[in-house]
DNA sequence: CGTTGTGTTAACCCCGTGTGAAACTCGTCC
DNA sequence: GGACGAGTTTCACACGGGGTTAACACAACG
């Protein structure tokens, strides 16, 4: 399962970058507006809200703080957004939030509390993932799962479909596959990786054998079939 | 009555600054050692403890903070001061302390960050046990139990099991084993966690091995090998 | 002193990996 | 259309390197 972390009320530059890091997906809310935020809402709730004071009326902001911590379903940890000078406006008002950063915002630090409060709120499931159709890749747990189901793979299976997933639609030669996956003064033969493409198109199963294509005389591709020339 | 804050190692500029505007005494432990800790700790306990980590070796920061959560009398929030640079070194370190500040030191957020934290504790308590499956550690007493059954750790061997079982599924290199639960640069010497892995999985009995996995030509995994999160 | 915990070394074992050759498929040329 | 060849798939096997294991060295502690 993803992790959507709610955004107030934008999520530009270094904001992003961290979300990006940490391995959640951003859900912005312009207005900050409880029907606006329900309505980002994925089903489990918001992993954590992340809420830029600095960029929105102090008070509304406090105001949306107070709504999310009432309702029915409970939000993650709250991150606050905020100017130096906003510093004294937040005594007294500690029990609405539950941790914050001071601008002008690093991406580091961002990303290292978002990180903290979420795993400190029982959240194990922080990591960076690549999903492509059925597929999905644990990048922190080295698991891979095809339409639910793991695949066992070893490590250079693991290796060459990262890149592959990572490149969806892209072909591939063999040769450019040796040097990205295997590494850049890899010398060995060919074949190689039509070894490992067959051995990796027997995990992902019958149905999704597919996912990896040959194009004949040139390499190989990850994704779903296109149309011929519509590319 | 009057809250006491351990700094360490020292409690000089902002620090003390932000620790007057707060309204605490600071009691300065220059070394660390938890036996002068000890002898500075008044009745009640110290109301929490801010360790400068940028002005301290890193791996001595995070020892003192792992004993001050395991001592019998609890002390407060921990806040840690560290420079930008150390800000990845607190990745999966985030049981260990309750907030940071990075460096340089605002006296105004520091302050704020330390009236967040004290005014906030109670409220939030990091977890005493780990749980997981069969296996139960109990952070206090130093003790585990898999199936009911004691098992009799080191130190060692405890430290690196909580570790690895407080980051469930995740996969760790034998160096991000060695610096995060030995805590120093190591030269040589990966075989160590082998060695230590063995250990414990024999230690975890025949049934309960599997309990940490070995994944091939990358690390180690705690956690059952079944499915993940992946839809 | 013995005991216990910890790290190192080296032998052993096994799995993943790469390779060559055979079988097969597809496109092309006569 | 059939023959041919280039390209691809499949298979079996040998090798090497990573992992496991046991035994040892050494420091800390009583």
């Amino acid at each position: 399962m993803i992790d959507v972390v709610l955004c107030v009320p934008s999520c530009e530059g270094p904001i992003r970058k961290a979300l990006e890091v940490t391995g959640v997906t951003p859900a912005v809310a312009s207005t900050g507006r409880l029907a606006e935020v329900s309505a980002l809402e994925p089903a489990g709730g918001f992993a954590g809200a992340v809420i830029n004071a600095a960029g929105f009326p102090f008070t509304e902001a406090m105001n949306l703080c107070r709504q999310l911590r009432h309702r029915s379903t409970p939000v993650g940890p709250i991150i606050l957004l905020v100017d130096h000078y906003q510093l004294d406006d937040l005594t007294f008002r500690e029990d609405l939030f539950d941790d914050f950063v001071v601008g002008p915002f690093d991406v580091s630090e961002l990303a290292t509390r978002l990180r903290h409060r979420l795993r400190r709120a029982g959240n194990e499931s922080v990591a960076a993932r690549v999903v492509h159709g059925d597929l999905a890749m644990n990048l922190e747990t080295y698991q891979a799962t095809i339409a639910g189901r793991v695949m066992d793979l070893t490590y250079m299976e693991y290796e060459l479909l990262r890149f592959l997933a990572t490149n969806p639609q892209r072909v591939f030669t063999r040769e450019t596959l040796l040097s990205r996956v295997w590494g850049y003064e890899y010398y060995g033969g060919a074949r190689t990786v039509d070894v490992h493409v067959r051995r990796l198109r027997a995990k992902l199963g019958e149905e999704h054998a597919h996912l990896i294509q040959t194009v004949r005389s040139v390499g190989y591709r990850f994704g779903v079939p296109e149309r011929e020339g519509g590319d």
